[in-house]
DNA sequence: GCCTGCGCGTTTTTT
DNA sequence: ACGCGCAGGC
């Protein structure tokens, strides 16, 4: 592929590493990096590689799809694009031994979580211990236990940098203070590029991303810098782009029509949302694009999830009918999967005794609760939790329920559960026995996202072998359970295309023909009242990723009354 | 120990 | 709007 380079950019080329690169977003930071690699690739030895770390999955994913646009095949299989955190991951699984003398022990985020809720104290002390003394590392610890491996093991970082003679650091803006120290490490012996872009810092909410980044890379190497600014590669005409910066400086907004604002009524919301995505899709084909992909962001998970099950209905906007739209959803599963464990233990009650079969279900609801609290500690989710723990245990011993709901639950079983052997009906008819009592509403909703995991299939076809081999689901939590992890991992391995969903964090790094940004009346909302100077600056900054992820339209649907995007100094709005 | 009603606040990620 | 924490009644 040709391209043409501007003064500045081959300037970036053709200096030697350590190289900074600044610009925003579609600014041609990755396409840059990619020329350079292709450029420094003929240098190699046979069996090493460049490596090529970025943030997100997500965001390697782009950059593999970049990858085949510039680059031939055997150029391709010379460069490994990571996760900062799946690297870190690979040496410690590799060499991790020497850390602790025993090997190490991976924690998923789930357990991590529910480990978290369940500890009083610092958390972050106890991760840490957990790592040095069990050998047992969350994913907070990777990068450090990987840093201290290179930094302390002159054999592992020479054959490292043996392995990697080169390094490319995307979106070094957000790397915490423990990737920082890897990649410092790392740098002692390979040459680096660094790629960044300031006001593209969205997860300094965690105090580990430093502010000041950058400037610790400019101390410590000082890299040569090349700022491209004022480059635009990503929209045909600069109108998106100024207008997200516009945004981002609280200044005027441009006059463009790439993006439109919509605003909705309260009671309109659901409709008003739907019929823009709907629209999206149509101008973008009136357009010429042929198959558009377009993707819907929110500020919140939560606000993303209802956005799903809107789309997934039909409604009625101005007269006419508009029908639900295929989608996709990025989506965190650890609610949904325990809330799909509750439907599939009732799945169970034919094939085991009332004591058993209630303190299965009960116990699985204390599950959900759990999972609950850890994604985010309440004191209600604790209480619901041991309440269910022991209405489980009274179940066992045959007691009497005292819960409402528990009382409920053990009604409908009294009523018996008869199963047809049709798991989608089934399923269904399981999961609405739920529906008695609202303290177990939020785990029926969660049940409801089941089918976002594309596992819906998966969980029908085995629990139909299940029910054909002794016309029973049996053990049908162990199976959904295993159809549910099979189902997570796959879930972002899919290309985007057509409509998918996703909170503006997740978005960070990939692009799409058109970009809905949804702000919710009182979740997800832009800004705050109570926002603070540098939250509000945080929002803006936030404001321009999104609204940046377009390469051709725009659409901002904001609540009735909402403060303006911008309120410059003089106007009669600012504040 | 469980339920109900009132006042208040309402983000974000990594295999 | 809606869920959470808290306080008061059974």
């Amino acid at each position: 592929m040709e391209v043409q380079l501007s003064e500045t950019a081959q300037g970036a080329l053709d200096h030697d590493c350590p190289v900074l690169v600044l610009g925003g977003p579609g600014s041609g930071k990755t396409t840059l990096s990619l020329l350079k690699a292709q450029a420094i690739l003929p240098a190699l030895q046979p069996g090493q590689e460049i490596l090529f770390l970025s943030f997100s999955r997500a965001a390697v994913r782009q950059v593999e799809i970049r990858c085949r646009d510039i680059l031939r095949s055997d150029e391709r299989r010379q460069i490994a694009v990571r996760t900062y955190h799946a690297f870190a991951m690979a040496i410690l699984r590799a060499h991790g031994r020497l850390l602790t003398g025993s090997a190490p022990r991976i924690v998923y985020p789930g357990d991590e979580n529910l480990a978290k809720a369940a500890f009083e104290g610092d958390w972050g002390a106890e991760a840490e211990r957990l790592a040095r003394e069990e050998s047992r590392y969350a994913f907070g610890q990777f990068a450090a236990a990987a840093a201290r491996l290179v930094a302390g093991s002159a054999s592992i970082a020479s054959l490292l940098a043996n392995k990697y003679p080169v390094v490319i650091l995307d979106e070094f803006q957000d790397t915490d203070d423990a990737q920082w120290a890897l990649v410092k490490a790392l740098s002692v012996r390979s040459k680096t590029v660094f790629m960044a872009d300031p006001d593209q810092r969205i997860f300094d909410y965690d105090a580990r991303v430093d502010p000041e980044r950058l400037n610790h890379l400019r101390a410590h190497l000082s890299p040569a810098e090349f700022d491209l600014s004022g480059e635009n590669h990503r929209s045909p005409d600069a109108g998106i782009l100024q207008y997200a910066n516009a945004v981002l400086t609280n200044r005027p907004l441009p006059d463009t029509k790439d993006v439109i604002t919509r605003s909705y009524w309260a009671n309109a919301f659901d409709g008003t949302v739907h019929a823009g995505v709907v629209w999206m899709l149509g101008s973008l084909r009136k357009a010429g694009i042929a198959h558009p992909s377009v993707v819907v962001l929110a500020r919140t998970n939560s606000l993303v999830g209802k956005l799903s099950t809107i789309l997934g209905q039909e409604h009625s906007f101005n007269g006419k009918t508009v029908r639900p739209v295929e989608h996709d959803v990025l989506w965190d599963a650890d609610l949904t999967a325990a809330a799909a464990l509750v439907v599939a233990s009732i799945l169970e009650w034919p094939s085991r005794s009332k004591d058993d079969a209630l303190g299965q279900t009960f116990d699985r609801i204390a599950d959900y609760f759990d999972a609950k609290n850890a994604a985010s500690a309440s004191n209600t989710a604790r209480q619901s939790s041991e309440r269910y723990r022991t209405a489980a245990d009274r179940a066992r011993r045959g007691e009497g329920q005292r819960l409402a709901s528990s009382k409920a639950l053990a009604a409908s079983y009294d009523n018996g559960l008869t199963l047809q052997g049709d798991p989608a009906r089934d399923w269904l008819q399981a999961r609405d026995l739920l529906d008695a009592r609202n303290d177990l509403s939020d785990l029926l909703a969660n049940a409801k996202f089941v089918r976002l995991f594309r596992a819906t299939d998966e969980i029908g076809s085995r629990l139909a072998s299940a029910w054909d081999l002794r016309g029973s689901y049996g053990r049908a939590i162990d199976l959904v359970r295993r159809a549910l992890e099979a189902g997570r991992l796959q879930a972002d391995q899919r290309d985007p295309r057509g409509c998918v969903l996703m909170t503006i964090h997740k978005a960070k790094g990939k692009e799409f023909d058109g970009v809905l940004l949804v702000e919710g009346k009182y979740q997800g909302s832009f800004f705050r009242d109570t926002d603070t100077e540098a939250q509000r600056a945080a929002a803006r900054r936030l404001l321009r990723v999104g609204i940046t992820r377009a390469r051709h339209q725009v659409a901002i649907i904001r609540p009735q009354g909402a403060p303006d995007l911008v309120t410059p100094a003089g106007s009669s709005l600012s504040n």
